[in-house]
DNA sequence: CTTGATCTGGCAACCGTTTGCAAGGGAGGA
DNA sequence: TCCTCCCTTGCAAACGGTTGCCAGATCAAG
């Protein structure tokens, strides 16, 4: 068996009381106890039970991450920058995916409830209503999504799309396909909603769709029928699978349709043509939504994170 | 606060054990009792709480799933499939992801050690010594890595090199660069191996390298000056690189160099031109690396997933 | 009406740590 | 020399459950 703190104490004749002082609180301990008791300690490779300090401490010193789906390359990054964040304030975090599902959303965070100080909520799929409900149980701070009173971290959406119509507009493109997300999803209508302001654009809109390639694929014969001559997508999955389906029907991109993705992920800058895409914060934010879960005892501090447009070779002037 | 044990005990007139063993021995408590005790607990909202039941029991149902590089495509899709699988078995999944550090990983392992009833170590990057002695704190199942009695689950890397090997030398390819991956990779040496003793064939090696496109990129050039026609990299990340540093040279895929990966990540599939790999079993492996650890107390076995060939554009006939 | 087996549920110890309280001891001031 | 006061350490009660043991109740059989 691992060595406990008794353990330790009996190694060097001291009360458990004083060994545990020496970890979290060692100013409290003679600095020669100290050492003995550190020595014992490292001799006897004795490290402090989590679990039985939560019990009394009431901080389990883990947090929650729940996105919509690990295997959306726009999630990894985030996740990565979320765990070392919190690796190096001395937490671990718990991952879980919902499968896009709703449900599976709402008993994961449950579950998760009793269990770790705060949970990161990115990209929800769950309702406001819910989410406002479900914070009674547990901290949060959510990422893409605003909510009154509740901490998040949010991606400026609506900046990045006005820059992304910005950009379509000045290759002279009039008629813009919006190729939107699933529904409940804060970004697409961000989107949605600076697109309708856009003055002197034709838009039509497209949606919801499926948040992957296969969603892209799927609206491709619809937008090719709809005679824009470029696409705004929810993302660069769906601007990927477009493109494919584009591709099938032979029409060539950026030749005759130009395409705009979301987020910046990897398969994008690979792809040719390379996507031109607005690129999401997403490392930032799992930065920052750490920090804000670890400093705000659940105040609504709202960080929000500037986009960029990247611009490579799916976009081009607009056909005659 | 949230509920406790006792605050549903004293709701239904009842002793905490009784409430306990609703929970974890129901046949040992009467059916009337049971369904009193069962409606107090939904209806304060009571939850067992994990840390506090892991103290008396020893079992923590966490288990921890350590990665090189979570923003690797071809980790998120395990990832996933292991925590729906752990799901399913009532464990929560810690992420956590080591840059590739070997000494992260040692530590990492360490503060796992106690809080987990097992860890999934997925291609680690320490030394089979390093793991055996570390195997004595926790229960271990590692993937794509083989060290005597320790449960793993492999690929069989060794079959999709000969299928790959096979396939570029019936297109008449015979002066091959086989491009490998990071020091400390079991399937690098799995690759070389084979190409080893392929007969007929002339091979060249590339290596150590970054198992990433950068590392891809990054030897572009040497690959293109050897002389080979075809190129078997370390995976799918490096040869996308590798296309890509070819192309910056004008040297066309397949045309003139034909590139087969490994894993069969997405960026892969929606690539122009669309990669030809070797498929590994990701999602199987996730889900049974869970089992595995679940099933066997520490007990060695070690279960092979087969691999494929998924021939599409990378490659074509041998330049005369 | 006993007797003994079978259920059921209470009691209390325990898991590994933290933490408020108090006691012992040494130092410094009066 | 005696009295504070601070420093250090021990004591014991939590924290939220689980579980072996035991006693009372129930019930069928003799």
């Amino acid at each position: 068996m691992a060595a406990t703190i008794k353990d330790v104490a009996s190694a060097c004749g001291v009360h458990v009381s004083t060994v545990s002082r020496t970890f979290s609180a060692p100013h409290l301990v003679n600095a020669a106890t100290r050492s003995r008791v550190l020595a014992a300690a490292d001799n006897l490779g004795y490290r402090p039970n989590r679990a039985a300090r939560a019990l009394t401490t009431g901080r389990t010193f883990n947090m929650g991450l729940i996105v919509a789906d690990i295997a959306n390359p726009f999630f990894p990054p985030l996740i990565k920058a979320a765990q070392a964040q919190a690796r190096g304030r001395d937490y671990h975090v718990f991952v879980a995916d919902t499968d896009e599902d709703p449900r599976v959303e709402e008993e994961l965070i449950r579950t998760f409830a009793k269990q770790v100080d705060g949970v990161l909520l990115c990209s929800p799929r769950l309702s406001n209503r819910m989410i406002e409900r479900l914070a009674e149980d547990v901290p949060f701070v959510v990422v893409n999504r605003r909510i009154k009173g509740m901490p998040a971290v949010l991606m400026n959406v609506a900046q990045g799309a006005k820059l992304a119509l910005g950009h379509l507009a000045g290759l002279g493109h009039r008629r813009i396909a919006l190729v939107s997300g699933p529904i409940g999803s804060w970004t697409s209508n961000e989107m949605q909603g600076v697109a309708a302001e856009a003055a002197g654009l034709d838009l039509v809109f497209f949606g919801p769709n499926q948040p992957t390639e296969s969603g892209g694929l799927a609206v491709a014969a619809d937008v090719a029928a709809c005679g824009a001559t470029a696409v705004l997508a929810y993302n660069d999955l769906v601007a990927l699978g477009l493109i494919e389906g584009l591709a099938a029907m032979e029409i060539g991109v950026p030749d005759q349709i130009s395409v705009i993705g979301f987020d910046d992920i990897l398969p994008g800058r690979l792809n040719r043509p390379k996507l031109t895409t607005v690129a999401m914060p997403a490392v930032a934010a799992g930065r920052m939504a750490v920090d804000l879960l670890l400093q705000s005892g659940g105040e609504g501090a709202t960080v929000t994170l500037d986009t960029a447009l990247i611009v490579r070779e799916s976009t081009g002037r607009a056909q005659k």
